[in-house]
DNA sequence: AGGATACTGGACTAAGATAGTCCCATATAG
DNA sequence: CTATATGGGACTATCTTAGTCCAGTATCCT
């Protein structure tokens, strides 16, 4: 359905937050070493918290977010917010993402030979991939920004949705 | 997942083959009225008949494919193919597509509150959605040629897919 | 050392979505 | 009237998703 997971949606939230509290929302100071707890989390998203272990324990094991164990430790993210982009934390959540199944691996499709589209929804694909190439992390920790993805539809005429209305 | 079902996967190569077959595939005359009957979607796309057969149904209700019951009856499109987007396409087989559940019904979440992005998936989905408005089917038809949507990620310097290698 | 804290890994289940098939009714051509 | 072909829907096996829970391990603090 081109719709992501909720488990995806949760953990995008989760990140924020990681993103937020690193950039000092607690005591107005910056400390990208803070770590939040599992709890933390928990109450901060107001997600369930075996919700946010489980989806933290996935974080952990990426790139994205380091933890430290033992009392006292806790989760936060292990690069900068600016560069982590919405592609890869789909990747982290949903695998490879690939909007059909024949793109997934090199288009390995049984049905290829006879496939009329030639791989159509493959480079469809790659180009939405391009597109969430563009959203970073910090872009998601700033709701009153607006995207450059929305510059990308703004050269077409046959569109419908409004190109940035007087907002900012 | 950021992946669309196998069924529209397959209603997409139907309509591409509906598309074709209109071009005139089959006498190399144009033929716009050319009627296609199921098992002829099947065989030519080498897809199960019962499965072409509940697309067709589903194509047939929607605006895109016109209908004729009875002997000598089948299927065509109601459009040129130049005026049917993907995203009119992804619209009838998977419904209002959105990328999260809170951004299907107008923002209507219960997370809402709490939630730290501020509606930036929904953001991205309108730009995706922007982008595959961009898509039609008579691209679809034509492999061999690029798609501008890949003009649209050009713009950056932190891309990983090239951008239309010699190929044409 | 010993207890408290907190991450790690994986199993497990209920609910939902998906893919695919089949049946019967209806409409049209000949 | 009969063959052809769509229309509408029911139905089920299978897969995926969402959510929970438990036993293990590492670290801090007393
Ligand atoms: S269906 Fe797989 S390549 Fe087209
Ligand atoms: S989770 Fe629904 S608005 Fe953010």
């Amino acid at each position: 359905m081109l719709r992501i997971s909720k488990l995806t949606d949760y953990g995008t939230m989760i990140l924020v937050h990681l993103a937020v509290q690193a950039r000092g929302a607690k005591d107005g100071v910056v400390d990208p070493e803070h770590l939040c707890s599992a709890s933390d989390v928990a109450s901060g998203t107001r997600l369930a918290l075996p919700t946010v272990q489980k989806l933290l324990k996935v974080l952990a094991r990426s790139e994205l977010v380091r933890s430290v164990r033992g009392a006292e430790g806790g989760y936060a993210l292990a690069r900068n917010p600016a560069t982590i982009t919405a592609a890869e934390i789909l990747d982290v959540f949903e695998g490879p993402l690939s909007i059909t199944e024949c793109s997934t691996a090199d288009s390995r499709c049984e049905l290829e030979d006879g496939c009329p589209t030639g791989g159509a929804w493959q480079k469809i694909n790659r180009g939405i991939r391009g597109a969430l190439d563009e959203i970073t992390l910090a872009d998601l920790a700033h709701p009153p920004r607006e995207f450059p993805l929305v510059d990308l539809s703004g050269r077409s005429s046959r569109l419908r949705h409004r190109p940035t209305p007087g907002q900012g």
